[in-house]
DNA sequence: TGGGCTGTGAAAATCCTGTGAACAGCAGGC
DNA sequence: GCCTGCTGTTCACAGGATTTTCACAGCCCA
């Protein structure tokens, strides 16, 4: 899928070859947003994958990994937006910018 | 139904393929219209379907949104009029404009 | 032509998201 | 043990997006 290379096998994301030195957390988000490209995942679906079970209502830790994601991958590949924000739903993962 | 794809479970509208983009309500609405094709839905009937409860005496709500959703089908599928008005009564979806 | 109904831009209110920062827990090295 | 650096969690605030409400113009039919 491009320069982008996720390998949830090897606890790996690479780009261009380079890998991404992200946290357990923040691959497991990746790798939960990228298994199902162009959907809209709510929270609550992102959650369950990464933390397991369901989160507080105030819960923000979605939000806070996505920033930290985009942040990461923001500086690997700039000009490239993967994940977008769908206001009051969720999440979506684009491979293509 | 021709060009337009509704899918709720989704959070998602697409015209040939591409979605568009609704806010919660918008699309709240387009599901409820489409979800009875051709039947006039009185403003009580969507209120009730979207927002819950019944309206205000004097609430403009649906046909703010309405108004909001003709404009965005509009673009994506110029020339076309899905949503008709019933004056006195409310609105009706037809799937072939 | 008049009065109620509808269309719609725009302001106001509300809700949601982005993100820096503080804090706690943990692992390794000394 | 104590310090250090890293990760994860939570909070707080600013900014952004959506929703709600208002106002007025235009439409429709008697």
């Amino acid at each position: 899928m491009g320069r982008l290379e996720i390998r949830p096998e090897e606890h790996a994301a690479l780009v261009d070859g380079r890998p991404l030195s992200l946290t357990v957390r923040e691959l497991q988000l990746l790798v939960s947003l990228s298994q199902h490209p162009q959907r809209i995942m709510t929270r609550e679906e992102l959650f369950a994958a990464v933390w397991g079970g369901r989160p507080r209502d105030d819960d923000r830790s979605v939000d806070v990994y996505v920033s930290r994601l985009r942040a990461k991958l923001g500086e690997a590949l700039p000009g490239r937006r993967l994940i977008h924000t769908h206001n009051g739903i969720g999440y979506r993962f684009s491979p293509d910018g």
